[in-house]
Formats: C-alpha cells, structure tokens, sequence
DNA sequence: TAAATATTTTTAACATTGTTCATTGTTTAT
DNA sequence: ATAAACAATGAACAATGTTAAAAATATTTA
C-alpha cells in the first residue's frame, strides 16, 4: 500500500529517469545534462534535485534500467532455445546487438560510468556482473553436460566478457571495422575463434 | 637549420606538453585542466593558446608520446628475445604493465580520447593501430614459421587486442580481479587461453 | 472560509572549466 | 629612437553542475 505522496514521488522520478532515458538513446551521453534533461520532463533543472541526489544518481538509475532491458532482450531473442552453446553465442550476439543499436548506452557503460569517481564501484561491478549473468546459463549446461571443464568454462568466460567489451570499444568509435556488415561478420568470427578452444568438446 | 623562434617555440610547446604528461601519469586525466597545466608549466592558462589550438591539441600530443613511451617499454623488455609466440606473450605483458603502472594513460587512451568527439577518429585510429603494432613482428614470425596460419593469425591479433582492452578496462575500474597479483594471474591465463587455439601447432 | 503552515517549483547565484580577445609588456628591425 | 611585430596575460563569456533563497502552490487548522 503506497501513499499518495509516493506515488506522486515516484511519478515525478518517472518523468526525470524516462527524459534521461530519452536522451540517452536518441542523442547520446554528451546530451545528457541537468537543463535539457529537466526541459524533456517539463520542469525546471532544480526541480530535479528534488528528486534526486544529483545527476549521478539519475544516470545511475537509466544504467540499471538499461541492464534489465538489454537481459530482457536477449530473453526474448532465445527463448526458444536450449540452454547450450548454440544458446550463449545466440545471447552474446543479442547483447552486441543492443550496444550497436544504441551507442549511446554502451558510452554510458563502458567509457562514462566506469571512468566515474564517484559512483565507481557499484556501477562498474553491476555492468560486470550484468555481462556474467547473460551467458552464466548456458555455460552451466555446457559444464554439467560435459562438453566443456569448469575451469575452461571459466577462462572462456572471461575471455567472452573481455572481448566482447574491446569488440564493442573498438567498433563504438567508428574504426574497425567500418561498416556493419563487417562487423557482425568480424563479431561472428571471433566468437567461433573463441568458442574453438581445446577444452571444448565439439 | 631551426631558427632561434622555432627553437623557442619548441620549447614552450614542452613546458606545456610536459606538465601535461606529468600530470596524466599522476593525478590522472581529471586533474588535467588548463588551467593547473598552465600552472605547472609556469604560465597564464591563456599562454597555452598561443601554442596549441586548444586543450584537445596538446592532450593528443601527449597520447602520441605515450604510445610511443609504451612501445619502446616493450621493445626494451623484450630485446633479449627473438620473434615468435614466447616474445608476443612478453610484449603484451609489457604492454599490461605499462597500463596497469599508469592507470591514467589508460584511462585516456580507452575511455577519454576514443569517447571525444572531437579528435575521435584520427586518435582511435592511431591507439588501435598501436596495439596492433606492438604484436604484428611476432605474428608475422609465427606465420612464417608455419606455427599459425595467416587466417588464424588475424583472429589472433583481433581477439588479443579486444581481450587485453577489455581485462585492461574490468581491472582499471578496481574490480576484477580486486589485487594486482590476481590480476596478473588472470592475464596469465587469459593469454595461455588465446594462444592456446586449435589453429596453432604446438 | 481564511489564515497559517508545509511543500513544491523556480529563479538567481556561484563554482568550475574551456575558450576568446583586447590590453599590456617586450623584442626586433629600420 | 621609434614603429612594427610578437608574446603573455587578465578580463570576460559560455556551458554545466549545484545550492539556496524566493515564489508559487497545496494542505492544514482555527
């Protein structure tokens, strides 16, 4: 049972966090600012610091929502899969999809948020966790079903979360490869080049 | 033949571009303003125009110095040894630890410049090629050598250049893994992991 | 209902940082 | 010695994050 006021609270937050959300999708992180982000809700910018310890903290908040719906996605892209190999490379592909339609969020994760002082920490362990989390599943299956050893499992786990962040970091500034053909073609080669490791049973 | 202005010129380009340096490897990219550089330099902040277009310019110096610094780290590192994949695992090493030494160059080199859009290009470009660089001697020897196959070799190249930009960004924001010598076990691993692919004859 | 009180929103102001420009000081060439 | 060129600087402006007082609005109470 919710209280008018929170409900009314937890509206006004709403239309600050949806604004950010906005601008960070549409125009990109360097958008994102108290004015323009507190004209798109139709306020002023101090109203925000009604609302909000500051802007960190409403940027914070867009990270986290980004996460739940970039794990949704890759739900969504796999739901008619099995866990499995064949699923992870399905899951990881749904994730380098998401970041290259919106470069804006991968900035947000991957260069801004992490660069933070201030909110270092939890945002970098939760963006690191998020990356384990789409693909702990199916490594899991593909543990207890034999095809690969827990340590392997571990090491190719880390080598997915390590190079789908240089992959999406190189391609994110426009350079290689330049187009995205390419790209999902390069993306699709090293996947397989990883996934080809000798602890894996084919 | 330098004239006594070039020559002056050149010097006061270094006072600047020394500050500069000085203050990435010490207090990191945030403490670079014009400001303090000025100061460090021994000048006004407005001084800095008459020898740079702007801030960009000089801190785009600095990342070329830097890389070269970098290269010439892992060339000297590795001098006693001859091409192949035992070297390539020591320049990447070295390439670790030079990052890893200056957490502010690396914060430059992959978050600030890639993320500016300003000198965005010219200077992803140049850090890209410069990873790329510090290994391509030992690929070509390993490729010659018949140890991989030139395909593979270019797989190899992409997924250590994306795999060490990604262990490099995970660690640099105090994460994973949380001490120095479990980072340097990872990369370990991580390296014996890649170079252990089936394309290479062992 | 009207005054008093509390809450919400906004305007004004300040700090920091990058940048430009007019002024001032200094050097150089005639 | 003086005019022209050059170099260095401080004042000022713009953008952005932030705070605090003032104004507007809503709620409570007598």
């Amino acid at each position: 049972m919710v209280s008018n006021k929170e409900l009314q609270e937890k509206r006004m937050r709403g239309y600050f966090i949806d604004a950010a959300k906005e601008t960070l999708k549409g125009e990109g992180l360097k958008a994102v600012n108290v004015r323009t982000v507190a004209e798109r809700a139709g306020y002023s910018f101090a109203t925000m610091y009604n609302y909000f310890k500051d802007l960190n903290e409403l940027i914070f908040i867009c990270v986290k929502d980004f996460i739940s719906e970039c794990e949704a996605f890759a739900d969504e892209q796999t739901d008619q899969q099995t866990p499995g190999s064949m699923r992870l490379r399905a899951r990881i592909r749904a994730m380098i999809q998401y970041f290259t339609q919106y470069p804006g969020i991968f900035e947000l994760f991957y260069l801004e948020r992490m660069n933070n002082i201030g909110a270092r920490q939890p945002t970098a362990e939760m963006i690191y966790l998020f990356a384990d989390r789409i693909i702990q599943n199916d490594l899991d299956q593909m543990i207890s079903s034999g095809e690969i050893s827990a340590p392997d499992a571990e090491m190719l786990k880390i080598s997915l979360r390590n190079g789908v962040a240089g992959l999406l970091l190189f391609y994110n500034n426009r350079l290689q490869p330049g187009d995205y053909r390419k790209f999902t073609e390069t993306a699709e080669k090293q996947l397989t080049y990883l996934l080809g490791l000798p602890g894996i049973r084919h």
